[in-house]
DNA sequence: TTGCTCCTCACGTCACGTGAGGTGGC
DNA sequence: TTGCTCCTCACGTCACGTGAGGTGGC
């Protein structure tokens, strides 16, 4: 058995989410010690590492504990079945285009160091305004971010 | 030029998102209309996106705000690009984590959504308790998911 | 002139963070 | 016994959402 602190360590959160997400009913734990320290079982731990990846994904506590509570609410195994698939594809489509959003801006950054690499060595004085003079920042695959974040002034 | 309505829709966000960051001094309107109504450039929806990207990725405003304002932070070039370069490379080791993260949720979905398919066509009643004994929940590459959300009992 | 959009307060909400003050357990 | 962890309120915060009441612009 888990001790608050401990459950909230191994899924990487603190006590405070721990116990708030008892209080929205999302977990429940198995019992209370003599001095009222709650107790967690490692299919706690399962179901909060879960929880914590919706929550990486975007969803909302509500949708989540939806999500849990699926199943019961339905009354064949048939409509369950559909509803779920259909909840899940749902979040798998929102979780394609998520991805998507992340990895160009991953690669937006790791260009954007690499287009920056010849500033390590830059001399010139008053460097804010020579940028937007600067042949580096006139390649014309600059990024993006690059162009936001560097060569334009404040 | 772009009117706070136009500028949200372009962005995939709303107009009150648009004034709160004003409001934070993330982005600010080129100029207002005699009416008040607030103009943005082309540039401005550009940097909004950008910033919309950075939140996805899961910065605050605050860490949002010092990116855009590092550099002219800094009093020399290199000193602006050392600083930059280990911010970015610390967004884009955060975003590979999350990039897992989301990966591996997607996979295990999917894999979840084919595990049930057989459950369509199921017509054991109380299929809540059943779903125990059935073969299809001991499949022994069940995803975490699928024992979650479907195998156990709430 | 109608209808849609814009404006400024200002209070509400979601998902926790952060003490305050006190007790449990190896 | 000391120190770390746990407990319960309860107020604070961040990033907006949501009306209320009024005006702008094709």
């Amino acid at each position: 058995l888990l001790t608050t602190g401990e459950l909230a360590r191994q899924c990487e959160t603190t006590v405070r989410t721990v116990r708030f997400y008892e209080e929205e009913g999302l977990i429940e734990p198995v019992a209370r010690s003599e001095g009222g320290h709650r107790m967690f079982t490692r299919a706690q731990q399962q179901k909060l590492q879960l929880i914590m990846d919706l929550r990486e994904a975007g969803l909302s506590l509500d949708q989540i504990k939806a999500l849990f509570e699926l199943k019961s609410r339905c009354t064949s195994a048939p409509q369950a079945a559909q509803q779920m698939t259909r909840a899940l594809e749902a979040q798998i489509a929102s979780l394609q285009r998520k991805i998507a959003v992340l990895r160009r801006l991953r690669d937006e950054l790791a260009s954007m160091v690499s287009a920056i690499r010849a500033c390590h060595t830059c001399e010139r004085p008053q460097f804010h305004d020579r940028c937007q003079t600067c042949e580096v920042m006139h390649r014309n695959d600059l990024p993006r971010a690059a162009r936001l974040l560097w060569s334009s002034r404040e």
